[in-house]
DNA sequence: TGCATTTTACTACATATGTAGTATTATGAG
DNA sequence: CTCATAATACTACATATGTAGTAAAATGCA
Protein backbone atom coordinates (compact mmCIF):
# COMPACT_ATOMS: atom_id res chain seq x y z
CA UNK A 1 0.00 0.00 0.00
CA UNK A 2 1.26 3.65 -1.08
CA UNK A 3 2.57 5.80 1.53
CA UNK A 4 0.04 7.26 3.90
CA UNK A 5 0.60 10.82 2.87
CA UNK A 6 -1.34 12.88 5.66
CA UNK A 7 -3.55 14.61 3.77
CA UNK A 8 -1.60 18.19 3.55
CA UNK A 9 -4.13 20.06 5.35
CA UNK A 10 -7.13 21.60 2.83
CA UNK A 11 -8.08 25.36 3.19
CA UNK A 12 -11.76 25.77 2.19
CA UNK A 13 -11.15 27.52 -1.18
CA UNK A 14 -9.05 23.79 -2.09
CA UNK A 15 -11.96 21.90 -1.08
CA UNK A 16 -14.26 23.62 -2.79
CA UNK A 17 -11.94 23.71 -6.07
CA UNK A 18 -11.40 19.71 -5.43
CA UNK A 19 -15.31 19.07 -4.90
CA UNK A 20 -15.93 20.42 -8.14
CA UNK A 21 -13.58 18.48 -9.55
CA UNK A 22 -14.51 15.07 -8.00
CA UNK A 23 -17.93 16.08 -9.40
CA UNK A 24 -17.12 16.92 -12.73
CA UNK A 25 -14.56 14.93 -14.15
CA UNK A 26 -11.64 16.45 -15.62
CA UNK A 27 -11.65 20.14 -16.73
CA UNK A 28 -9.92 22.61 -18.13
CA UNK A 29 -9.59 26.47 -16.43
CA UNK A 30 -12.26 27.88 -18.80
CA UNK A 31 -14.67 24.94 -17.84
CA UNK A 32 -13.86 24.67 -14.10
CA UNK A 33 -14.68 28.53 -13.73
CA UNK A 34 -17.90 27.84 -15.08
CA UNK A 35 -18.44 25.01 -12.58
CA UNK A 36 -17.51 27.03 -9.98
CA UNK A 37 -19.22 29.34 -11.64
CA UNK A 38 -20.52 31.99 -9.14
CA UNK A 39 -18.75 35.34 -8.87
CA UNK A 40 -15.30 34.29 -8.62
CA UNK A 41 -12.61 35.42 -10.90
CA UNK A 42 -11.02 33.40 -13.61
CA UNK A 43 -7.44 34.06 -12.45
CA UNK A 44 -8.32 33.19 -8.72
CA UNK A 45 -9.41 29.51 -10.07
CA UNK A 46 -6.37 29.86 -11.80
CA UNK A 47 -4.15 30.16 -8.46
CA UNK A 48 -5.96 28.38 -6.74
CA UNK A 49 -6.26 24.90 -9.51
CA UNK A 50 -1.87 26.09 -9.51
CA UNK A 51 -1.57 25.54 -5.80
CA UNK A 52 -3.38 22.52 -5.75
CA UNK A 53 -0.96 21.25 -8.42
CA UNK A 54 2.36 22.59 -6.08
CA UNK A 55 0.38 20.20 -3.74
CA UNK A 56 0.26 17.19 -5.74
CA UNK A 57 -3.34 17.32 -5.03
CA UNK A 58 -4.91 18.21 -8.53
CA UNK A 59 -2.75 16.57 -11.69
CA UNK A 60 -2.70 18.61 -15.16
CA UNK A 61 -2.36 17.13 -18.83
CA UNK A 62 -0.10 17.96 -21.10
CA UNK A 63 -2.10 18.84 -23.58
CA UNK A 64 -2.72 22.31 -24.46
CA UNK A 65 -6.00 23.37 -22.99
CA UNK A 66 -4.60 21.79 -19.68
CA UNK A 67 -7.14 19.31 -18.26
CA UNK A 68 -7.16 19.37 -14.07
CA UNK A 69 -7.78 16.06 -12.09
CA UNK A 70 -8.05 15.55 -8.61
CA UNK A 71 -5.13 13.55 -7.74
CA UNK A 72 -6.65 12.64 -4.60
CA UNK A 73 -9.43 10.44 -3.88
CA UNK A 74 -12.56 12.02 -1.75
CA UNK A 75 -12.36 9.50 0.97
CA UNK A 76 -8.32 10.12 1.48
CA UNK A 77 -9.45 13.61 2.88
CA UNK A 78 -12.68 12.81 4.34
CA UNK A 79 -10.55 9.76 6.18
CA UNK A 80 -7.88 12.57 7.27
CA UNK A 81 -10.40 15.13 8.24
CA UNK A 82 -12.90 12.64 10.02
CA UNK A 83 -9.47 11.46 11.69
CA UNK A 84 -9.54 14.78 13.19
CA UNK A 85 -12.98 15.30 14.10
CA UNK A 86 -12.72 12.06 15.67
CA UNK A 87 -10.08 12.54 17.63
CA UNK A 88 -10.68 16.63 18.97
CA UNK A 89 -14.36 16.60 19.48
CA UNK A 90 -15.82 13.07 19.50
CA UNK A 91 -13.27 12.67 22.50
CA UNK A 92 -11.18 9.65 20.32
CA UNK A 93 -14.49 7.44 19.99
CA UNK A 94 -16.49 7.68 16.51
CA UNK A 95 -19.68 7.30 18.18
CA UNK A 96 -20.96 10.94 18.88
CA UNK A 97 -19.78 12.27 15.23
CA UNK A 98 -21.64 8.86 13.83
CA UNK A 99 -24.56 9.67 16.22
CA UNK A 100 -24.71 13.78 14.74
CA UNK A 101 -24.89 12.47 11.22
CA UNK A 102 -27.74 9.93 11.59
CA UNK A 103 -29.34 12.50 13.40
CA UNK A 104 -29.11 15.92 11.51
CA UNK A 105 -29.57 14.43 8.36
CA UNK A 106 -33.01 12.53 7.91
CA UNK A 107 -32.00 9.33 6.67
CA UNK A 108 -33.59 7.44 3.89
CA UNK A 109 -34.90 4.29 4.53
CA UNK A 110 -32.17 2.77 2.10
CA UNK A 111 -29.54 4.64 3.53
CA UNK A 112 -30.23 3.22 7.06
CA UNK A 113 -30.30 -0.20 5.42
CA UNK A 114 -26.84 0.71 4.45
CA UNK A 115 -25.43 1.58 7.17
CA UNK A 116 -27.08 -1.07 8.97
CA UNK A 117 -25.29 -3.24 6.92
CA UNK A 118 -22.48 -1.93 7.24
CA UNK A 119 -22.60 -2.18 11.08
CA UNK A 120 -23.39 -5.52 10.41
CA UNK A 121 -19.89 -6.27 8.45
CA UNK A 122 -18.27 -4.27 11.29
CA UNK A 123 -19.22 -6.56 13.82
CA UNK A 124 -18.48 -9.51 11.83
CA UNK A 125 -14.88 -8.11 11.51
CA UNK A 126 -15.09 -7.81 15.01
CA UNK A 127 -15.63 -10.63 15.89
CA UNK A 128 -13.22 -12.72 13.61
CA UNK A 129 -10.20 -10.53 14.89
CA UNK A 130 -11.02 -11.06 18.36
CA UNK B 1 -34.48 27.80 18.10
CA UNK B 2 -31.35 29.97 18.39
CA UNK B 3 -29.58 31.20 15.25
CA UNK B 4 -27.57 28.77 13.58
CA UNK B 5 -23.81 30.77 13.49
CA UNK B 6 -22.09 29.03 11.41
CA UNK B 7 -18.98 27.87 12.62
CA UNK B 8 -16.93 30.98 11.89
CA UNK B 9 -13.95 28.81 10.66
CA UNK B 10 -11.59 26.64 12.91
CA UNK B 11 -8.03 26.91 12.61
CA UNK B 12 -6.22 24.02 13.05
CA UNK B 13 -4.25 26.26 16.36
CA UNK B 14 -8.07 27.15 17.08
CA UNK B 15 -8.97 23.54 17.24
CA UNK B 16 -6.27 22.29 18.84
CA UNK B 17 -7.03 24.55 21.63
CA UNK B 18 -10.92 24.24 21.49
CA UNK B 19 -9.83 20.35 22.21
CA UNK B 20 -8.08 21.19 25.05
CA UNK B 21 -10.74 23.39 26.76
CA UNK B 22 -13.17 20.46 26.68
CA UNK B 23 -11.14 18.06 27.99
CA UNK B 24 -9.77 19.80 30.70
CA UNK B 25 -12.45 22.48 31.82
CA UNK B 26 -12.10 26.03 32.45
CA UNK B 27 -8.21 27.10 32.89
CA UNK B 28 -6.01 30.17 32.91
CA UNK B 29 -3.46 30.42 30.96
CA UNK B 30 -0.77 29.30 32.56
CA UNK B 31 -2.65 26.20 33.04
CA UNK B 32 -3.54 26.02 29.34
CA UNK B 33 -0.14 25.85 28.81
CA UNK B 34 0.81 23.45 30.55
CA UNK B 35 -2.04 21.11 29.22
CA UNK B 36 -1.07 21.96 26.00
CA UNK B 37 1.89 21.47 27.25
CA UNK B 38 4.37 20.70 24.16
CA UNK B 39 7.15 23.30 22.64
CA UNK B 40 4.63 25.85 22.53
CA UNK B 41 5.21 29.67 23.58
CA UNK B 42 2.96 31.13 26.61
CA UNK B 43 2.12 33.86 24.72
CA UNK B 44 1.28 32.16 21.76
CA UNK B 45 -1.54 30.22 23.51
CA UNK B 46 -2.29 33.54 24.84
CA UNK B 47 -2.97 34.95 21.17
CA UNK B 48 -4.90 31.74 20.40
CA UNK B 49 -6.61 32.02 23.27
CA UNK B 50 -7.71 36.00 22.90
CA UNK B 51 -8.11 35.37 18.86
CA UNK B 52 -10.72 32.76 20.02
CA UNK B 53 -12.05 34.82 22.28
CA UNK B 54 -12.75 37.80 20.02
CA UNK B 55 -14.76 35.21 17.84
CA UNK B 56 -16.66 34.45 20.99
CA UNK B 57 -15.57 30.94 20.88
CA UNK B 58 -14.04 30.92 24.65
CA UNK B 59 -15.14 33.02 27.41
CA UNK B 60 -12.83 34.56 29.59
CA UNK B 61 -13.84 35.11 33.29
CA UNK B 62 -13.53 38.60 35.25
CA UNK B 63 -11.53 36.79 37.66
CA UNK B 64 -7.61 38.30 37.85
CA UNK B 65 -6.20 34.91 36.52
CA UNK B 66 -8.87 34.69 33.95
CA UNK B 67 -10.28 31.28 33.45
CA UNK B 68 -11.26 30.59 29.84
CA UNK B 69 -13.69 28.23 28.76
CA UNK B 70 -15.19 27.36 25.31
CA UNK B 71 -18.65 28.93 24.74
CA UNK B 72 -19.03 26.69 21.77
CA UNK B 73 -20.12 22.79 21.85
CA UNK B 74 -17.86 20.27 20.09
CA UNK B 75 -21.25 18.95 18.83
CA UNK B 76 -21.31 22.13 17.28
CA UNK B 77 -18.38 22.19 15.90
CA UNK B 78 -18.68 19.13 14.08
CA UNK B 79 -21.90 19.30 13.09
CA UNK B 80 -20.19 22.08 11.03
CA UNK B 81 -17.57 20.34 9.66
CA UNK B 82 -19.46 17.32 9.01
CA UNK B 83 -21.81 19.26 7.13
CA UNK B 84 -19.12 20.18 4.61
CA UNK B 85 -17.46 17.21 4.37
CA UNK B 86 -21.10 15.27 3.78
CA UNK B 87 -21.21 18.14 0.98
CA UNK B 88 -17.86 17.91 -0.51
CA UNK B 89 -17.02 14.48 0.47
CA UNK B 90 -19.98 12.52 0.35
CA UNK B 91 -21.37 14.43 -2.95
CA UNK B 92 -24.50 15.18 -0.27
CA UNK B 93 -24.57 11.80 1.32
CA UNK B 94 -23.69 10.78 4.91
CA UNK B 95 -23.31 7.07 3.95
CA UNK B 96 -20.19 7.09 2.34
CA UNK B 97 -18.51 9.09 5.31
CA UNK B 98 -20.09 6.88 8.33
CA UNK B 99 -18.62 3.72 6.07
CA UNK B 100 -15.27 5.13 6.16
CA UNK B 101 -15.53 5.93 10.47
CA UNK B 102 -16.81 2.37 10.91
CA UNK B 103 -14.65 0.37 8.45
CA UNK B 104 -11.19 2.90 9.60
CA UNK B 105 -11.73 2.54 13.02
CA UNK B 106 -11.68 -1.01 15.08
CA UNK B 107 -15.24 -0.16 16.86
CA UNK B 108 -15.80 -1.69 19.93
CA UNK B 109 -18.73 -4.51 20.68
CA UNK B 110 -20.29 -1.49 22.51
CA UNK B 111 -19.85 0.79 20.03
CA UNK B 112 -21.55 -1.06 17.57
CA UNK B 113 -24.14 -1.62 19.61
CA UNK B 114 -24.45 1.56 20.42
CA UNK B 115 -24.57 2.55 16.59
CA UNK B 116 -27.43 -0.01 16.24
CA UNK B 117 -29.20 2.02 18.42
CA UNK B 118 -28.74 5.01 17.16
CA UNK B 119 -29.91 3.70 13.80
CA UNK B 120 -33.00 1.84 15.16
CA UNK B 121 -33.86 5.46 16.12
CA UNK B 122 -33.53 7.07 13.05
CA UNK B 123 -35.53 4.41 11.90
CA UNK B 124 -38.50 5.09 14.18
CA UNK B 125 -38.16 9.47 13.23
CA UNK B 126 -38.15 8.31 9.60
CA UNK B 127 -41.23 6.21 9.91
CA UNK B 128 -43.27 8.46 12.13
CA UNK B 129 -42.27 11.26 10.42
CA UNK B 130 -43.41 9.80 6.40
C1' DT C 1 1.66 35.52 -41.95
C1' DG C 2 -0.48 38.76 -38.68
C1' DC C 3 -3.62 39.75 -35.39
C1' DA C 4 -7.55 38.69 -32.14
C1' DT C 5 -8.62 35.46 -28.66
C1' DT C 6 -7.61 32.04 -25.38
C1' DT C 7 -4.57 30.07 -22.11
C1' DT C 8 -1.05 30.24 -18.90
C1' DA C 9 2.52 32.51 -16.05
C1' DC C 10 3.90 36.18 -12.92
C1' DT C 11 3.02 39.41 -9.72
C1' DA C 12 0.55 41.86 -6.18
C1' DC C 13 -1.79 42.62 -2.09
C1' DA C 14 -5.12 42.16 1.83
C1' DT C 15 -6.45 39.19 5.53
C1' DA C 16 -5.73 35.03 8.38
C1' DT C 17 -2.89 32.20 11.11
C1' DG C 18 1.20 30.58 13.82
C1' DT C 19 4.54 32.09 16.61
C1' DA C 20 6.51 34.89 19.97
C1' DG C 21 8.93 39.16 22.07
C1' DT C 22 8.27 43.22 24.93
C1' DA C 23 5.75 46.40 27.68
C1' DT C 24 2.45 47.16 31.15
C1' DT C 25 -0.33 46.10 34.98
C1' DA C 26 -1.88 43.58 38.88
C1' DT C 27 -0.53 40.82 43.08
C1' DG C 28 1.69 39.11 46.92
C1' DA C 29 5.79 38.98 50.07
C1' DG C 30 8.41 41.51 53.19
C1' DC D 1 4.98 50.91 50.61
C1' DT D 2 8.30 48.73 47.30
C1' DC D 3 9.89 45.30 44.60
C1' DA D 4 9.84 40.60 42.45
C1' DT D 5 6.66 37.80 40.04
C1' DA D 6 2.72 36.53 37.60
C1' DA D 7 -0.75 37.91 34.24
C1' DT D 8 -2.30 40.50 30.46
C1' DA D 9 -1.89 43.69 26.63
C1' DC D 10 0.54 45.30 22.51
C1' DT D 11 3.33 44.67 18.82
C1' DA D 12 5.82 42.21 15.29
C1' DC D 13 6.64 39.25 11.63
C1' DA D 14 6.68 35.05 8.58
C1' DT D 15 3.77 32.04 6.01
C1' DA D 16 -0.80 30.74 4.18
C1' DT D 17 -4.89 31.84 1.80
C1' DG D 18 -8.27 34.45 -1.08
C1' DT D 19 -8.57 37.32 -4.68
C1' DA D 20 -7.28 39.16 -8.90
C1' DG D 21 -4.56 42.18 -12.41
C1' DT D 22 -1.21 42.10 -16.09
C1' DA D 23 2.14 40.15 -19.04
C1' DA D 24 3.52 36.50 -22.02
C1' DA D 25 2.67 32.67 -24.92
C1' DA D 26 0.00 29.63 -27.78
C1' DT D 27 -3.92 29.07 -31.21
C1' DG D 28 -6.92 29.81 -34.78
C1' DC D 29 -8.75 32.40 -38.38
C1' DA D 30 -8.63 35.84 -42.10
Amino acid sequence: MAKKRTTPRLSPGEMEVLQMLWQHGPVTLSEAQAKLGREIGYTTIQTRLNRLVEKKLVARSAERPAQYSAAIEPAEVSAGHLALLVKRTGGGSVVPLVAHLVRDWALSAEEIAELKQLLAEAERQSKKKS
